[in-house]
DNA sequence: CGGAAAACCACATCATCATGCGATTGATTG
DNA sequence: CAATCAATCGCATGATGATGTGGTTTTCCG
């Protein structure tokens, strides 16, 4: 059940995916290497035993996608990810592991990581996987997905407050929270100053604050933007 | 507390999942009950218009799962999941919409529904994600899915950076993020004027900003406050 | 003891923000 | 068609913020 495929014909403009594979299990390693070859569009660079240097294992081969085991002896899969993420802040890595407990899960995403397959769905899954991360999504197992679900406050019962801002408002409140100053967003929205000043004036009413700093912190807290 | 999945067998040992569908628009109605048909797994009970009398469409038709538009007038469609899951905690609710924004997933997903399609993908998306939900698993378009992990706490790569803001500075920082101005910061603490504005200059230099919001918004975010 | 760091304060200056009072345009709507 | 509203812009003024330079006192630690 790859339930996150699309069909092949959406990728039919896709360049090759040349992928890099880390993984201490031979036999995986070899038969993640005969699936991969019997996709035209995937491509596998190279399969590792560990993923010890994985920063210049990247730099050698350029990879475009990352298949990573979780349970490997020596490092761990979620320290590599960080280490990935130190050096590229976009690779897209897929986790590969035979556990989906939250603990482990929850490492992985903080880490960095892109998706997160279960081994038992990795012969149907992987392929169109690979293909989501490439095209910005997030691959995920059924069940791995739920479970993210679940980490997210659920208790949020409570009436999210509604400021009625406009569509141009709540731009500009995103740019205030960015840490613009009137000067910048003004030259960011190719806008005069003094719309700049009516805008946020308006914003503080609608917001019930007085400054910036109350408006930041408040969109921020409330999710507004 | 981790019995966070559903009992896979409930579903596992159905024939035939049973659909019921909520949309305004008629067009898509009918082609997605065309859709539907061609699954022999897969069963419209019905198509309504509004989820005004949602409840008591379930407890009539029985469905398996609900798929649910999101942007519908009278009654919203995450307003609907939250009558749904007072009624029934676990029927599988998939919703349905053409945006993806931070905010109506957000909203989704806190109001307990299990997935989250986009329309566009809808034709090639639906039949597998009906399939995944009645499994246990929570279907997402690849973009959705991606933007739910990033409203997971990002640790990102160094543990936490530190930014070793004294105690007293994390005082005023503290403040700044309440929305307080300078001199209330200084009445607040009892100290003048000049001394708030020493130790926010010091703040910023460690933080390395240069405005209030600058500083806020890295305060919340990197969860310094 | 001596040095470092934290917390405190003052003065000065320029930049930026907050606010109020208008005013024009275009799109939407009853 | 009149009314509303979002978005745009201008001017003016006082308040507040950002930055620099320099200083004192206390506390803590090797």
């Amino acid at each position: 059940m790859n339930n996150l495929s699309l069909p092949v014909t959406d990728y039919l403009e896709m360049e090759t995916a040349n992928i890099l594979l880390y993984d201490d299990n031979e036999a995986l390693r070899i038969s993640m290497e005969a699936l991969i070859s019997e996709s035209v569009d995937l491509n596998l660079l190279g399969a590792m035993h560990t993923p010890q240097n994985v920063v210049s294992d990247i730099q050698t081969l350029h990879p475009d996608v990352i298949l990573m085991d979780i349970d490997m002896p020596g490092m761990n899969g979620v320290e590599a990810v960080k280490n990935i993420r130190a050096y590229d802040e976009k690779l897209p890595v897929i986790m590969l592991t035979v556990f989906d407990d939250n603990e482990n899960i929850f490492n992985a995403i903080c880490a960095g990581a892109s998706g997160y397959i279960l081994k038992r769905y990795a012969s149907e899954e992987i392929p169109s996987a690979i293909r989501t991360v490439m095209s910005g999504g997030a691959p995920m197992t059924g069940s791995v997905a739920r479970k993210v679900l679940q980490m997210l406050p659920t208790a949020k019962s409570e009436e999210q407050e509604d400021y009625k801002l406009s569509k141009r408002e709540t731009e500009l409140l995103q740019l205030l929270v960015n840490g613009f100053s009137y000067k910048m967003i003004g030259y960011e929205l190719n806008i005069s100053l003094d719309t700049v000043r009516s805008h946020i004036k308006k914003i503080y009413d609608k917001l019930h604050v007085h400054s910036a700093t109350e408006a930041v912190s408040l969109a921020i807290k409330k999710r507004i933007v």
